[in-house]
DNA sequence: GTCTATACTCGGATAGAC
DNA sequence: GTCTATCCGAGTATAGAC
C-alpha cells in the first residue's frame, strides 16, 4: 500500500476534468480535442486523465454518465407531486434547461458521432431513456383524468421525449426562442388538447 | 461535337447510384460504405460514380440536393390552399412521410456526422430548411385569424420544423409509434390549444 | 511501424454525332 | 470514317487500424 489520495480532491478533479472536456468536446468536436488540451483546462497531467478514466473514450462517456445520478433525481423528485400534469410540465421543463447552455449544439452532434463507435456510451444514453421514459410514463398514467384519455403513456412517454430532444437538436437555432417555454406549451397543448380537434 | 449520351440514360443512371447511396449510406453508414459497392448496386462501374460527382462527399450530398425540387414542389402546392390550418397539417404530414423509410434514421446519423464535414452539404440543408420555413411562415401568417394569435410566425415556423425532425431523430424507434398522425396531432394542439391554458 | 482497405486517377476503349 | 464525350477498371497513393 501507499498513499491514499484525498477521495475529495480525487471526486474535485474528476469533476474538473469532465467540465473541460464537455466543453472542449462541444466546442472543437471530439476528433479535433486532443486529451492534453483537457488535460491542461482542468489543471492536471494527462496521464491522470488516463488514469481516471482508462481512454478518451471513457472521458467522453463519463460526461454522460455523471449526469445519470442528477436524471434520476430530477424523476424522484416529480414522481409523487401532487399534480402529475404540472409535474409532466415542470419536469419536461428542466430537461430543456441544459439545452440552453452554449455547448449543447456541439455535444448533440458528437453525441451522434461517437454513439456508433461506442456500445458503451449506447448503454449509458440508452439508460438515461430509460430513466426518463419511465417517469414520464408513471407520470402521464397518474396524469389519466387530466389529459387527453386517447394517448397511451407508453407511446406518449417516448413522443414527449422526442420533442424536448428536437429542443437539444435546435439548440443553435437562433429562431428556436424561448426553447424551455415553447416546448412546455407543445406539451401542455398536446397532453390536453383534445377539445378542439378537427381535421 | 460528338457522342452526346441519351439523356434520358445519364439521368436514369443519376438517379439510380443516388438510390444506391441513399440506401447503403443508411445501412452501413457513409465512411463504411465503398463507392464501388455503391456503383456496383446501381450497375456502374466505380469511374462513372466520379464522373458524376466529382468525389464520394458529392454524391452523399447529391442525395439531399435531389429532393430540394420535391420540397419546393410540395410547399408550392400548399401555399394557397383555401384553408391555411388544413394545409400546414397535410404539409406537416407529407413532411414526416418520408420518416417511415427504413433507411431515414440512419440517414439522419449520417447527416448530422457529415454536415460539420462539408460547408456544400450545410448549405444544402441550409436551403431545404429555408424553403420549409418560408412556406411555413407564410401559411401561418395566413391562418392567423384560426391559431393562438400569440403565436410568432417567425419561431413558430421553426418549431413546427423542429417537431417535424424529431420524427426523424426517433425513426427508428419502435415506441414512437404512429408518426405521421402524432406529429400532426402535436402540431394542430400547439397552433390551437390557446384555450385551455393553466399552470 | 506495418499493412490493409479504399478514395481517386488515368490511359484506353466505346459508341454515337457529323 | 473520324472525332470526342463518356465510361470503364486496374493502378496508386494514402489514411487509418492494430
Amino acid at each position: 500500500m501507499a498513499r491514499t489520495v484525498d477521495p475529495e480532491l480525487h471526486a474535485r478533479r474528476r469533476t474538473a476534468l469532465i467540465g473541460a472536456a464537455a466543453v472542449l468536446f462541444a466546442e472543437r468536436g471530439y476528433d479535433a480535442t486532443p486529451v492534453a488540451a483537457i488535460a491542461q483546462t482542468a489543471g492536471v497531467s494527462s496521464g491522470t486523465v488516463f488514469h481516471y478514466f482508462g481512454d478518451k473514450r471513457g472521458l467522453f462517456r463519463a460526461v454522460f454518465e455523471s449526469d445519470l445520478p442528477e436524471t434520476r433525481a430530477m424523476i424522484a423528485r416529480h414522481r409523487d407531486a401532487p399534480d402529475p400534469l404540472t409535474a409532466i410540465l415542470d419536469l419536461v421543463g428542466e430537461l430543456v434547461t441544459p439545452a440552453l447552455d452554449p455547448g449543447a449544439a456541439g455535444l448533440v452532434v458528437e453525441v451522434v458521432r461517437q454513439v456508433g463507435h461506442d456500445p458503451l456510451l449506447a448503454d449509458v444514453l440508452a439508460e438515461d431513456e430509460r430513466i426518463v421514459e419511465d417517469g414520464l410514463r408513471h407520470l402521464l398514467e397518474r396524469a389519466r383524468g387530466s389529459i387527453d384519455p386517447e394517448l397511451d403513456p407508453v407511446s406518449t412517454a417516448t413522443w414527449v421525449r422526442a420533442v424536448v430532444d428536437s429542443a437539444y437538436l435546435y439548440a443553435d437555432n437562433p429562431r428556436a426562442t424561448a426553447p424551455v417555454e415553447t416546448v412546455r406549451t407543445i406539451v401542455l397543448r398536446y397532453l390536453t388538447g383534445h377539445r378542439k380537434e378537427s381535421s
